[in-house]
DNA sequence: CCTTGACCTGGAGTGCGCTCCAGCCCCCAC
DNA sequence: GTGGGGGCTGGAGCGCACTCCAGGTCAAGG
């Protein structure tokens, strides 16, 4: 598999692909007589993974740790998984806020469409933070 | 309120709030008679509404394109719906993706504590790309 | 033989979203 | 009245994650 269907299989483009390799998040792959490089399905399955930390929003220096981890084999797998722990808790974090934020836009967005649907409408939408419940702990001055 | 106080409260650095007036995003609040910047409870409002559209992901080009409609009055109101309906969608998959990659994550930490778990752990732990079901292990190895 | 096109390299450039800074002003407490 | 702290401005700088480019090699098709 050549770069171009790599990039199409892995989602990454061309370029991508060659930075991630030139910063050690890939390893440098086999390269053909004309010095091409030559991806096969390990490397496809490492740079999915990969896809799917940095759709999680892992920085590259995230990545560039559990790769270096990789690299050194079995030997770090307790740290590798203790990465992945603490990545997934961030994970489901961010999950929790966003949900939190779509139940902010749903009632802002009712309120536009009640609006909407009144002839005149009331005085007008105010912004309304969603505080329904626990947000953050403020300082109270 | 003056600036430090209602950084506090909306979460953003002083930094930004100057920098999010100075590109439209927050209306220039009022001044005091040694020319600080005074916010009110609407202009909290509308920064805390900012901040919810920011974690959700949204551009500042898009909360610009918000904020300008905004500055329109009530006639923009469908036309603000709209976008916030459209954020919402936007949103939602992304939480599904992220969820998507949760499993994914939790079945990569798996292999990793069913190999911890080993005396000397099988093989090795290969990346598998979370295709659970579907995709048969391709027959060479 | 010549063209085409995919790929190669090192390095420069880009867009986003801030973040920092110098140099200044104003008010208040001591 | 002096020192300190908070705020002001315009503009430069930064970190991230790419993205693009010039100039080159190579293999195959016409």
């Amino acid at each position: 598999m050549r770069i171009a269907e790599f990039a199409q299989a892995t989602g990454f483009a061309v370029d991508t692909l060659r930075y991630y390799e030139k910063i050690g998040l890939i390893e440098p792959p086999l390269r053909d007589s004309a010095g091409h490089r030559i991806y096969g399905p390990a490397e496809l399955r490492w740079a999915k993974f990969l896809g799917r930390l940095k759709t999680t929003g892992m920085p590259i220096s995230g990545m560039l740790a559990y790769a270096r981890a990789r690299a050194e084999g079995e030997v770090t797998t307790p740290e590798r998984a203790r990465m992945l722990r603490e990545h997934r808790a961030e994970v489901a974090r961010r999950v929790a806020e966003l949900q939190d934020c779509l139940s902010v836009l749903d009632s802002k967005i009712a309120s536009y469409e009640a609006t909407m649907s009144d002839a005149k409408g009331p005085d007008h939408v105010a912004e309304h933070t969603g505080n329904t419940r626990r947000t953050r702990p403020q300082a109270a001055r």
